[in-house]
DNA sequence: CGAACAATTGAATCCTTTCAAAGGGAGTGG
DNA sequence: CCACTCCCTTTGAAAGGATTCAATTGTTCG
């Protein structure tokens, strides 16, 4: 895995566009990106939040997504020839398999039907990742979490305010809440307790 | 890639089950397979369907989902252990590539906000990997379209009968239909042209 | 022919969106 | 330091769309 630059990027800059050619993927060492599609009509979808350790840019020709940073942010950025190059060079299998758990986990959320559902189990997944120590952040804006979970800002603001009034969460300003009744978020969720069946590593 | 074996399944017979280790990964040969999601509540996903050439089953310890014959198969069952050891064995790089790009697929679907868009954007994409010949086939029922979209089997019936009413398709049986206004279908999905960014294969 | 399953369609309900407005925090300039 | 602006968030009310409940039709298979 030759050729890592480091590159440092303020909040809201762009990594790279949905369009140009995929010459380089990269990997978090920092901070918050997210990747997002631009539909003909317009609308946006946002397809992943990464962070520390995730990998984005992975694409074969083209990127087809846009790449922004959420936070400022630290990437490494890898030349993407070994992944054409693929299966010489050591790794390659790791960082597919890394972008294809990355898409499970979008399409995981998406396989909640109501608002509530989409929305608890955004919460779980980022309470999950988060590193727990002082509350679950939530360094991206209402639009970002909407264009991420097809819904309106106004529907996920709702919900998240319906989920701090039911004391499932508390929250300390709109970028920074407590999980208070994770098993409600769960039931919330529709999710039972460990489906998360992604990309399972064994080796 | 080694240890190929041919298997032949019967229409609705179960490939394998969500959260049975990993051992295979498969392709496509004949017939259509669907890969199912059962979630805490009991509901459905449906994460994609698989033709010709198609890949599933690429997992990294237990199967995230189920896999069912929507038609009689013919498929080929290789070892999962080439993605295990991963680098050291030619083609694995290419068999988590189109894992990647039926995700992204199936994610670009859920892009769609409205139940009109949904519904065009899966007729497109199955008309667009259809032969062409004598119509765009849907071997799978409404239901099985409903879980794809997120949607109720009611709703799919009516979008379809819909497009159908407004000349966009015509019906011939529920598993049959002609594409009569590929550019209003486009526009339905609230889709420009080809914007379909997925995984294009650059070697 | 009857049974079982899939698809279509109607009507009412519920949820999300849309339209609209107000509150709150950060940053700039007077 | 305060006023002002801008942007994000929250919340209310009305409108629209998908679901739910319910019934009918069509197809396949025994």
């Amino acid at each position: 895995m030759p050729e890592c630059h480091v590159i440092s990027l303020q909040k809201g800059m762009v990594v790279y566009n949905q369009g140009d050619p995929a010459r380089h993927w990269y990997e978090v060492v920092s901070g918050i990106v997210r990747t997002c599609r631009f539909h003909g009509d317009g609308h946006r979808q946002l397809t992943g939040f990464y962070y520390s350790d995730d990998v984005f840019g992975v694409d074969g020709d083209a990127y087809s997504e846009t790449a922004e940073a959420v936070t400022p942010v630290l990437l490494r950025r890898y030349s993407a020839k070994c992944l054409d190059e693929a299966d010489s060079v050591a790794g390659t299998s790791k960082v597919l398999q890394k972008a294809l758990a990355s898409a499970r986990q979008c399409i995981f959320l998406f396989g909640h039907r109501t608002a509530h559902a989409r929305v608890a189990a955004f919460l779980i997944a980022i309470a999950e990742r988060a590193d727990a120590g002082d509350g679950v952040q939530l360094p991206m804006t209402r639009s970002d979490i909407a264009d991420h979970l097809n819904l309106t800002l106004h529907t996920v603001s709702r919900t998240i305010s319906d989920f701090a009034r039911r004391g499932l969460i508390a929250l300390d300003g709109p970028q920074s809440l407590w999980v208070l009744d994770l098993d409600g978020l769960r039931a919330a969720a529709g999710d039972t307790g460990d489906d998360t069946f992604l990309f399972r590593e064994s080796a």
